[in-house]
DNA sequence: AACAATTAAATTGTGTGCAATTTATTTAAC
DNA sequence: GTTAAATAAATTGCACACAATTTAATTGTT
C-alpha cells in the first residue's frame, strides 16, 4: 500500500475534520441567536456593508446562488434581511439589513471571543493557521 | 463596529473557505473514479483495515451513522462495499471491501500526488498546516 | 432596431452533515 | 430471570454545497 493512500498520512482531511469541529464549536453560541453559520457569514458582511447583491455576496462567502438563494429565502422569512430587485437592473437582488438584523449585531458581539473560549485557543495560534492558509490559497488566486 | 464582527477579521471563515476549496479541487479527480470526498475518505480506512463496523468507520473520520449510513449504501449500490450485520452482536454492521473496492486503489494512487499538484502546494506548506491543526485540536481532545 | 451573447438569480437534483428520535439488540442490576 | 440501562444503526427532518440547467434581463454586434 502507497504510503499516502493511508488516513493519518492524508494532510487534508485534518482540514475538512477541523473545518468540521469549528462549525460544531460554532453551533450552541449561534443557537442561542437562531443562525446557521453560513447565515452568521451573511450577517457579518451585512453589518459591514448594510446592503449587498447576491453576487457580492457569493464572491465574499465563496458561495453561489443555488446555495445563497435558498439561504437568504430564510433569512427574510426570519425578518433579518429584505430581498429587492434592483430596479435599474432586474437581474440583480439586494440583500439588506432589516432593524431586526441590525439589531443582531448586539447580540452577536460576544460570539467570537466565546467561540475563542470554547476552542481553548488562543488569538494568535488561529492567526497562525490563517497566516499559511493565506500564503497557500493566494498562490492560486493570483492565476 | 466592533473589530471581531468584521469578515476579513475572522480567523474561522479561512478555514471554512480553505476545506471546501480542497474538496473542489478534489472533486474532479475522485468524479474519474466515481467518488465523493467522503466516500473517498471511507475508501481510505477501508483500504487500509479491509473491514470496519460503522462506529469504527464513523470515529476515524468524525462522522456519525446518519451521514454514514445513507452514505454508505450508496457505495453499496455501486458495489465498492457489502454491509452485514454482525452475527456474534445484531446491532453491529459490518462495512467489508468489495473486489471491487479494492481494485479501485490501483486507480486512485495517483489521487494525493494530482491533489497536491492542482492545488499548486508543496508537501512541506500542507505539512505546516496539519501541524498547526493537530497542535490546536489535540488541546481538546485530552479532555 | 433585431438578434446573439452575456449576466444574475432561481431552480432542480444529488450528496453530505448533524440533531433528535426510533428500533433492535445486548448488557447490567436486582 | 426479568426489567432497566446502554449501545449500534437507522430514520426523520432540516440546512447547506455545488453542478447543471433554466429563466429573465441586459449588453453588444451588426
Amino acid at each position: 500500500m502507497k504510503k499516502q493512500q493511508i488516513l493519518s498520512q492524508q494532510v487534508c482531511f485534518p482540514i475538512y475534520a477541523f473545518a468540521k469541529e469549528i462549525i460544531n464549536q460554532y453551533r450552541p453560541l449561534l443557537d442561542a441567536i437562531e443562525l446557521t453559520y453560513p447565515q452568521y457569514l451573511v450577517m457579518l458582511v451585512l453589518w459591514e456593508f448594510e446592503s449587498q447583491t447576491v453576487n457580492q455576496l457569493g464572491e465574499k462567502l465563496k458561495l453561489d446562488s443555488g446555495t445563497l438563494t435558498p439561504l437568504l429565502k430564510r433569512m427574510e422569512s426570519k425578518l433579518l434581511v429584505t430581498r429587492t430587485r434592483s430596479s435599474s437592473d432586474e437581474r440583480i437582488v439586494n440583500i439588506a439589513l432589516t432593524q431586526n438584523g441590525k439589531a443582531l449585531q448586539i447580540k452577536a458581539a460576544n460570539v467570537p471571543a466565546q467561540l475563542i473560549e470554547a476552542m481553548n485557543v488562543t488569538v494568535e495560534e488561529l492567526q497562525e493557521l490563517k497566516n499559511i492558509i493565506s500564503k497557500i490559497s493566494n498562490k492560486n488566486n493570483k492565476k
